[in-house]
Order: C-alpha cells, then structure tokens, then sequence
RNA sequence: GCCGCCUUAGCUCAGUCGGUAGAGCGUCUCACUCGUAAUGAGAAGGUCAUCGGUUCGAUUCCGAUAGGCGGCUCCA
C-alpha cells in the first residue's frame, strides 16, 4: 500500500487529491477520480487522452472528459466503431479490417469483404451492434510489440500495413481521419481486446485508443450507409466497404442530429430548385448540363448583372470569347497535356480538331497579345462570363454545384511581377465584397500549393515559392481561416480559394485568385511588354472567379437562404394577392406602378380562396405578400405579409412601393 | 471512373409473390368570391426510364444502356 498525489483539473480548479494503491504492482486507475461522475469516460493526463483505467503517476494533472465534449464524442464514436467491427466480423467472418476512426458527426469502419454490403446487411449489423452493447463488454488496452502484433493480426493484411508504414505507431484512429482522437502518443504500439462477461476476449484491434471503459457506456448511436472507399484513399488501391454510422451521447443528442439532417435536406438545392421552379437537368440534354427555368433566370440575371457591373467599376474590360477553339490552342496553354481527360474529345471539323473549352485564359491571352502592350496599360484586366465545358467523371455530377457545362464570372489580370501583390489584394478583397453583397458568410480560404513529388506542375520551384508567398501574405492578411491544400495547384500556379459549406456541410470551392507565372512564358503564349526603359518584359498573370461558377454559386445560394432569396434576388419580390375578386383591379393598378420601377410583381387572380394564395405565395417563398380588400381600398392602402407570417396592414399605397423598392435598392432581407 | 442503392402520372409515393396499374398534391372544367398557410364537385393525365433476354404472357425476373441518390477518387 502506497499514496499517489494528483491534481484534478475540473471546471478551471486545480484540487490535490491522495489516492491509495492497492498494492506495490498496481498504480491507482483514473477512474477513481471520477467514480460519481457518470458523464466522465475518458481522462486527459498531463494533456494527452487516455482511458480511465490509465494508471497514475505521482504527481499527474488530471482532467475528467466528459462524453458530450469533442474529444469525448470522439472517443464514443470510435469505441461504437469498434462495435461495428466486431458485429461485421461476427456476421461476415472473412471481412478484413481497414480503418475505423471518428469523423465530424459520427465515424466510419472500412471493410475487405465480398460481396459488398447491401442495406439490409446494415440492418443485421445494427443489430448485433445493440447486442454488443448489451453485452457490456469491457474495452482493454493491451502494448504489444510490432512482432508480436505481426504475429497476432496475421489474418489482417490491412492492420499488418499500418503497422509496417507507421513504424510501430500505426492505429486505425489516425490515418485518413477528419478528427484525430490523439496524434501525440508515443510509438508504443497497442491492441484494445473487448473482453466479455467471463473474463474471455471477444474480439480484438490494433488501436492506439482511449477507448470508452465498457460498451454499455454507446448510450445512441445508428448507422447511416455503406459506400465504396479506395484503401488508404487512392484510386489505384482496391475499393473496401465503408460503413458510416453516428453515435451521440443521449438518444435526444441522436434525435436532434437526424433531425438537423432532414433540416438541411429541406434546403437542397436540387430540391428547391423543382419546387421553385427555377432549374432542370432534362436528361434529353444530358447529365450536369441545367437550363434555367423562367424564375431561376431572373436569379442568375441579377447575379450577373450585378457582377458584370461591379467588375467595371473595379477597372476590369469587358470581352467576349468563343465556346470552342481549335485544339492546338490548349496545346499552346499546355491545358492539354494535364487535363486532356477532363476536356470533351476532339469535334472533327473540316479535319480540322476543335474542342469545347474547359477554360478562358488561353482565349484571354490571345486579347492581351493582338497587339503590342506598354507597361502603362498594366494592370490589364480582362472579364467575362466564360461558358465553360468539363467532362467530369460521371459520378461526381452534383446539382448545380458540379456539372459539366457552366459559366465562369472568369478575369485575367496582366500585371508587371511588381504590381502583382497589389493586384492579388485587390482581387480577394474585391471577391470578398461580393460574397458580402450575397450575404455569403460561412466560408474559409484555401491555399493550394505545388507538391513537388508530382509532376503535374511546370516551372521552377523559385518561381512557385515567389507566387506563392505573394498569394499567402495577401491570404494571411485578410485574417480569415486559412487552410493549407498542399498539391491542389493548377500546373501553372498556387491558388488561393474560397470555399463554401452546403445545406449538408460539403465545401465546395467558389472564388479563386491564381497566380500564373507560366501561360505568358516564351514557352507558351510568349506575353510582354514594353518596359519604361523600353525592354519586352513578360507579365504575370492572374486567374480570378469570384463566384467561381454562376451555376455552382446559385446552388449555394439557394441552399444559403433556403430559397428564401432577399427581394433584389427573388424572382418574384411581390405577390398580389386580392381578397375577393372585386380588389383584383386594384392590385393590378398597383401592380402596374411597381413594374414601372423596375419591381417583379405578380397579382394572383386565379379562383383560389385568398388563404390558399397566401399559402401559395408561402411556399413560392415571394419576400412581399401584398394583400388588399375593402379596407385597404377604401383607405388607398395595402396589407403586407411577410414570409416569417409577419403583418403589416394598412400600408399606405406610396409607402407601400417605397417600401418595396427601398428592400431591393439595399439588397436588405426582409 | 469505382462500389451500393434507386427510376411507376408534372411532383411525392403506394402497388402488382409474372396476367399491361392506384392515391394525394398539381393541371383542366364547373360552382363558390371568401381578411392572413389548403372551398367543393367532376375530368384529363402513365407503351411502369430505354433496349434486349427468359416466359404462353414482363412494369414485376435476368442483362445492358441512360439518368438519379449516397460515398470514394477527381475537380485546370
């Protein structure tokens, strides 16, 4: 018998407390800190994670993590992975293990198995999982050593990799996880065993854990879908099966969670955009290629209007280009060699091969150079709404926000090396503006760089680090969330970007700014300039879309606002609606002088009762219901509804367009 | 592109264990003219995605194709 001192952190108060050790051998556990704390099932030792029964030290902090944090929730949710695990292998006893970490909202297990998981297996699975649970099966952690663990897991050629790439620190927590239970253990390696009522272990994992104690201790968790998933994320790896399940820390944490997903599901684009009836993809046209319907034009209408407009006040010229060129174009911009496979084939023209293009820049630099240009005219900066063509892979066509034919709000900035910085400023800040004016506010910067272990790039890695240091300092001061992209660069470039998060929290990239010290090469368009001193220099140029793409910015635009759009954007800003069909004139009337300012007006003189007109107007989400009956006639006045059942009655009639137009003007959201 | 699932009226979805189909909403017609989210009655509307195969007979079973959904990979 011996006494340990520790210090429990809890709630900010360090306390001291003195624990007795059974015996010599055996050190006191954490969870004898926190026997009436049931919340309590995992600790933070000295900051790192470690399971309550980790043995302390003399002197240890110590710190309580509760279920519902981050880092608890993390922890269930890879404890109910290992669940999972052990239910397949139960049910499917030739499954191979992948990886089964935590990820946001939930976690996933990776499985070699044949055939595939079809839905109703998840059911099974499901249900063998709650078994488990029932089973109150005690999680243990085991060190081992990287033979013994060779020795063990001779049957898991996946585990046996990790360990053999990790060097003894390999665990299926980590690798090609979104959340990392614990990065900074040693290189112990570790075997959790779940250990069943009668001493015996039931089943066993590679892991570098913690774990919850016991299985009991899921209180909800369900599996979502199963998905194809390539080994350790690379196409040329075999596809294993993936099961995606959540786990939270009370059934009502669960509950909130599906309910949070239908939520967003009510947003989808794709969704409202039938309800709508602002787009389609008819598959007469083909997949990834929308038409926009009368409404869903008015939107992209103002988009542009709005944009084109902003350019031109930002000093940018507006031009025009073709949608296809002959293909020694692409040759010249080297766009054909790196994304020849992402272009459509070659049309045959007179023998001639021309493609569609998949990009405006080569078009852009072919402006710069019909004539000679002086550094005065610098910074040049070309605009326009380039309709662009892509053959993406079949399987990632997605709504508007990935499709195969789109419209780039595309400039090329051509500018001397030392006005670049500038320029680059200038563009994200203007970027950034606009997304302001959308009300767009959920969205970080990206910064894509060079990964010099491909080949995908052309130039010099001086001249990569010079783009890419101007491109980061200008990110870096915009004091936005800035995360590193290491190897998404375009060959000729670093990119900064945008991204946005959709309805169902997928980021999607909407502006870029691309620094392009390759396209003006003598290589390839051969740009220049006459220097003050009379020499040809080449200029930098830069790629920018501040939307990104017209289509894939509606889509996160109406996901942003629901289809709720602020009144400058919606398709129809008012909705008249005459309580009988006497005031049918009336609104008309009104009706009439809106339009002559400029306002979308619609007066519904269907047979409808004016409640189902109301509701009608509600789910066509129109920002102003303008109602009128023999009150407001008789006063010269109207009756506001709003989308939020908001009223507002006898308006008087001047008011009432002021009103109207005034909402439009500011590009306010009522 | 890969894996799984799906495709029935304009929309949302039933249904047929193989004998050519239904509902609600929407549309159209008639009646009703109503004060803040669905008036009533009637009618029209589908070669059950397409093409093959099996079968006496296929919307149903099998295969291919197209399109969609969820992931993975990709995204100039």
């Amino acid at each position: 018998m011996s006494d340990i001192k520790v210090v429990r952190i809890h709630a900010g108060q360090r306390e001291e407390q003195t624990l007795t050790t059974e015996d010599g051998a055996s050190g006191a556990k954490a969870w004898e800190l926190f026997r009436d704390d049931a919340d309590v099932i995992a600790a933070r030792v000295g900051g790192e994670l470690k399971d309550l029964a980790y043995e302390l030290c003399d002197g240890d902090e110590v710190e309580g993590v509760e279920i519902a944090s981050t880092d608890g929730r993390n922890i269930l949710r890879h404890s109910t992975a290992h669940v999972l695990a052990q239910a397949v292998q139960q049910l499917f006893p030739d499954a191979k293990l992948g990886i089964g970490p935590p990820i946001t909202d939930g976690f996933y297990y990776d499985f070699d198995v044949e055939p595939p998981f079809v839905p109703e297996d998840l059911v099974k699975i499901e249900s063998a999982m709650r078994k488990i649970v029932k089973e109150n099966q005690r999680f243990e952690r085991r060190v081992i050593t990287d033979a013994d663990a060779i020795n063990e897991l001779q049957d898991e050629p996946y585990k046996i990799e990790l360990i053999g790439l990790k060097g003894g620190a390999g665990a299926d927590n980590t690798e090609g996880a979104d959340v990392e239970v614990d990065s900074s253990s040693g290189a112990e390696l570790t075997i959790y065993d779940n250990i069943g009522r009668s001493g015996e272990a039931k089943w066993s994992d590679l892991c570098r854990g913690p774990h919850l104690p016991t299985t009991r201790r899921i209180p909800a968790f369900k599996l979502m879908r199963s998905a194809a998933a390539y080994w350790r994320g690379d196409e040329k790896n075999k596809q294993l099966q993936r099961i995606y399940g959540t786990a939270w820390e009370t059934k009502e944490a669960l509950d909130e969670h599906l309910h949070r997903i239908e939520e967003a599901e009510r947003r989808d684009h794709r969704k409202l955009g039938r309800e709508l009836d602002l787009f389609s993809f008819p598959d007469e046209i083909g997949s990834g290629l929308p038409v926009f319907h009368p409404k869903g034009g008015v939107i992209k209408r103002a988009m542009e209007d709005y944009v084109r407009e902003r350019h031109i006040e930002e000093g940018f010229d507006y031009v025009g280009t073709p949608h296809i060129a002959k293909e020694g174009l692409f040759h010249t911009s080297g766009h054909l060699p790196y994304y020849g496979d992402g272009m459509y084939p070659a049309l045959d023209v007179d023998g001639m091969d021309y493609r569609l293009k998949a990009m405006n820049c080569p078009m852009h630099n072919l402006i710069y150079r019909s004539r000679q240009r002086s550094y005065r005219e610098l910074p040049l900066r070309f605009f326009e709404f380039g309709h662009v063509y892509r053959h993406e892979k079949s399987g990632v066509i997605h709504g508007l926000t990935r499709v195969r034919g789109f419209a780039q709000d595309d400039s090329h900035s051509y500018v001397t090396p030392e006005q670049a910085p500038a320029e680059v400023a200038h563009l994200l800040e203007f970027m950034l503006s606009l997304l302001r004016d959308f009300g767009i506010d959920d969205f970080y910067l990206e910064m894509s760089t060079k990964d010099s272990s491909k080949d995908k790039f052309i130039g010099s890695d001086e001249d990569w680090a010079v783009a890419t240091k101007v491109l980061e300092d200008v990110a870096v001061s915009t004091g936005l969330e800035l995360v590193p992209d290491p190897g998404g660069a375009a060959y000729y470039g670093p990119k900064i970007s945008v991204q946005a998060r959709d309805a169902i929290g997928r980021t999607w990239q909407m502006g870029t700014v691309q620094y392009d010290f390759n396209q003006p090469s003598t290589e390839r368009f051969d740009l220049e300039y006459i220097a003050a001193d009379g020499s040809r220099q080449q200029p930098v140029m830069i790629h920018s879309a501040k939307f990104g793409s017209i289509e894939r910015f509606m889509g996160v635009l109406v996901e942003h606002y629901a289809g709720a759009f602020p009144p400058w954007l919606a398709p129809v800003q008012v909705q008249g609606i005459p309580i009988a069909e006497r005031h049918n004139d009336y609104l008309f009337d009104i009706a009439r002088r809106m339009k002559v300012q400029g306002l979308r007006v619609e007066v519904d003189d269907s047979d409808d009762r004016m409640q189902k007109k109301i509701r009608n107007a509600q789910l066509q989400k129109v920002p102003f219901m303008m109602i009128a009956g023999d009150d407001d006639v008789e006063k010269g006045a109207v009756s506001f509804r709003y989308r939020d059942g908001r009223q507002d009655n006898g308006v008087p009639l001047a008011e009432a367009i002021e009103r109207v137009a005034a909402a439009v003007a500011t590009r306010e959201q009522v």
